[in-house]
DNA sequence: ACGATGACTCGTGCGACGTACGAGTCATCG
DNA sequence: CGATGACTCGTACGTCGCACGAGTCATCGT
């Protein structure tokens, strides 16, 4: 029931009045700065490590302060991702249709990867508009490409599909060390019951990046118009 | 330190010596029992609505005695996640290949929606045995289809990639129908800014049945030999 | 027949968490 | 000068996972 967006709140004329009791005078609170260092926690410590009472220390305020900009916890989760996601457009202009598309898909990737608690979130919230702005893009592009009227969603949807399943699985496997090891360990024992995927080293390559690549080009081969 | 996997508790000779306190004496505590549990409680409830206490409570016990039985509430997700990925093959011999990986993962996209939580859990928990041997039975499929030995790989991630996306977005999207309303009400009130897709009403179709396997269709497309 | 052992259950307590509530502070304006 | 509204914050409540240690009971070696 509060939240006002308050661009900065003026004082100026008596900074005096703060006779610097504090070494460090925080900038009062607002909105944006709530969000990047929302951020900032969430990619220091991940999903579980964002509290509000850490952030509040973070930021050098009490706790019930942060309720007066935002409207509950979720509101902040929403407020990070939006602000991860946005898209600055291609490189040069000028590009075939699939040299947009997957630059598309691997500049969202890529931003995903660097937050990865942003793929885990992304599918459970609301769409925000840096969002809405891509699959706009997305689909004026396959569009203009051909791709009939008909297949647009599905094709967009496959992508979408794509992207997150990539991203999310990418963002879950890079985990410990020891995660690895254990890994490896439990499939060569139980080699001869996956003997296929023990031979190819199906969950030993690391080269994600290729992966993704190679994988959203067999894809984009099944939706280029016949 | 403890959680012995223990079949069956022998007692038998002298079940008399309960003298029937309780009007439905619940059977011991067991793993099985307790997966079991759990499992109606995250379908019940969601992931957040899995607490030691709850799933206590439904199984007429105290809290502590789970933890004999478990290690802590990650084991209780690992297991409760295996336990329903189990494949259980193909409904009849002889199909193509295409038809065969169709199945796989129409029916485990099914197992998952079956139980939404498992959706979200599947990527950042280890795999489990019911997860490799669906691995394995794509693969040694995809061999056998004549897809080259350096494409196995990248299309066994692919196929992955497009499951987990499609099936974690669809879990997550049908929440309430208040959700819905505000989604398209954002959207109208948006329509300027994204006009292609509010005009192919990309997020009103609700057909998510239709438009995996139509998105699907396109990746074996781009998979298929040449 | 008896004491030891181990399987299993459970109550209490600790330190987190999100956030409702209400009491503060302070600049501004009539 | 008194009122208003923007903003901050301390306290409190109910919930969570789980560590710890004290129980209960069947089984077995002697």
């Amino acid at each position: 029931m509060a939240a006002k967006r308050s661009g900065r709140s003026k004082r100026g004329i008596n900074e005096r009045l703060q006779p610097l009791q504090e070494p460090r005078s925080e900038p009062p609170l607002s909105r944006e700065r709530i969000v990047a260092t929302a951020v900032e926690l969430l990619d220091a410590q991940g999903v579980d490590g964002l509290t509000m009472r850490r952030l509040a220390d973070r930021l050098g305020s009490g706790v019930m302060s942060l309720y007066w900009h935002v409207d509950n916890k979720e509101d902040v989760f929403d407020l990070a991702l939006d602000s991860v996601l946005e898209y600055r457009g291609p490189p040069q202009i000028a590009q075939d249709w699939r040299g947009e598309v997957v630059h598309v898909l691997e500049d969202w990737r890529a931003s995903m990867l660097r937050h990865p608690w942003s793929a885990t979130l992304l599918p459970r919230r609301a769409l925000g508009p840096n969002i809405l702005g891509r699959l706009e893009l997305l689909s004026k592009t396959l569009s203009r490409a051909g791709v009939a009227d008909a297949d647009v969603n599905a094709a967009i949807w496959s992508l979408w599909n794509y992207v997150m399943g990539a991203t999310i699985t990418r963002a879950s496997f890079d985990l410990s060390d020891d995660d690895r090891a254990a890994a490896q360990q439990r499939l060569t024992r139980l080699s001869e019951r996956y003997p296929t995927i023990e031979r190819s080293r199906l969950l030993l390559d690391n080269d994600w990046d290729g992966a993704f690549k190679n994988g959203l080009g067999f894809l984009l081969d099944g939706l280029s118009p016949k």
